[in-house]
DNA sequence: TCCAAGTGATTGACGTGTCATCTATGTCCC
DNA sequence: GGGACATAGATGACACGTCAATCACTTGGA
């Protein structure tokens, strides 16, 4: 079965999807850049220091923290490398098994954190949260929700295609 | 006025954003993964082709092509030249302004984009659109153009600050 | 016991994006 | 004409993210 028309997008599809890209590059750009000013951290540093922060000791096992915040593990290894040589965090090993680490967040770390967090806030609602309804923040949630379901469980590629 | 407590986000704030991060974070992953597997293609590329495959002569004057994609002509520059490697575009000289430029799809760009976009549409969609109701995509078209006017026009900080 | 396979995590190379800076040209106005 | 200033675009340094390869350790047989 080869020479199937492609099935473009409507004008309604073609209109949300492009809505939803500009938006994620603008958003992201100023969130970003207010981070940056406000508290010399990059969006993946607040994530890491947020995510340590929740924990319970204020450390985590990498693979864990990788797969919480969806992050690949050499993403993960990269960005602790960073942060651990400016003293936002530190690595430990762990005794139960040789191969495994700990990271945990340091005092300087902490600081950094509880300083950025509420700039931060101020930022994303500033540009997201306060422009939108409840209602639309419900559609959102539930329709990034489904799309984060499916794609988190089988990212499997073009079913029919094999 | 100082000591001002953050206004922290609510839980159905912090659902819809944190859903709305993850979604990006994996969809933005897959898409580009099956872009490149697909066509040997970074998302940014693709973008790039497409928006000048659209143009009138296939040509457009660098800076309204960054306006356009909402990119910072850094990034624009920095990408054309990698482009430019790669047989995909050519830059022109501009005769009404000795500082212009215009970037101009090849034949081998031009071919390149019409071999992905299927491919890529059909991405789109499986990974996407298909998943999201006609109502929801409505609601994420709207919100998405509130949150990129009030970006596009004002990027200022925050109001009440200074 | 010893080795093959699996798993946790790191590393290197490379493409990408940002900011700050720079070059070249155009524009305004004395 | 000749600055001052703006504009178009390119560039260098650096942070980030991906993939593939690698290292170190663990596990499960034979």
């Amino acid at each position: 079965m080869t020479g199937q028309e492609p099935q473009w997008l409507t004008d309604r599809e073609q209109r949300a999807w492009q809505a939803y890209r500009r938006m994620f590059l603008l958003l992201n750009a100023q969130i970003s850049r207010d981070l940056q000013h406000d508290s010399k951290l990059s969006d993946p540093d607040y994530d890491v220091l947020s995510n340590l922060g929740a924990a319970p000791d204020r450390r985590r096992r990498v693979s864990e923290l990788a797969d919480r915040m969806l992050w690949s593990r050499s993403r993960l290894s990269h960005h602790l490398a960073r942060m651990e040589q400016r003293g936002l965090v530190v690595r430990e090993g762990v005794a139960t098994d040789g191969r495994g680490a700990v990271v945990a967040l340091t005092d300087q770390g902490m600081r950094t954190l509880d300083a950025a967090a509420p700039a931060h806030v101020a930022s994303v609602r500033r540009h997201f949260i306060d422009l939108l309804s409840p209602a639309q923040l419900d559609v959102l949630a539930e329709l990034g929700e489904t799309v984060v379901e499916r794609l988190a469980s089988g990212p499997t590629s073009a079913p029919g295609t094999d």
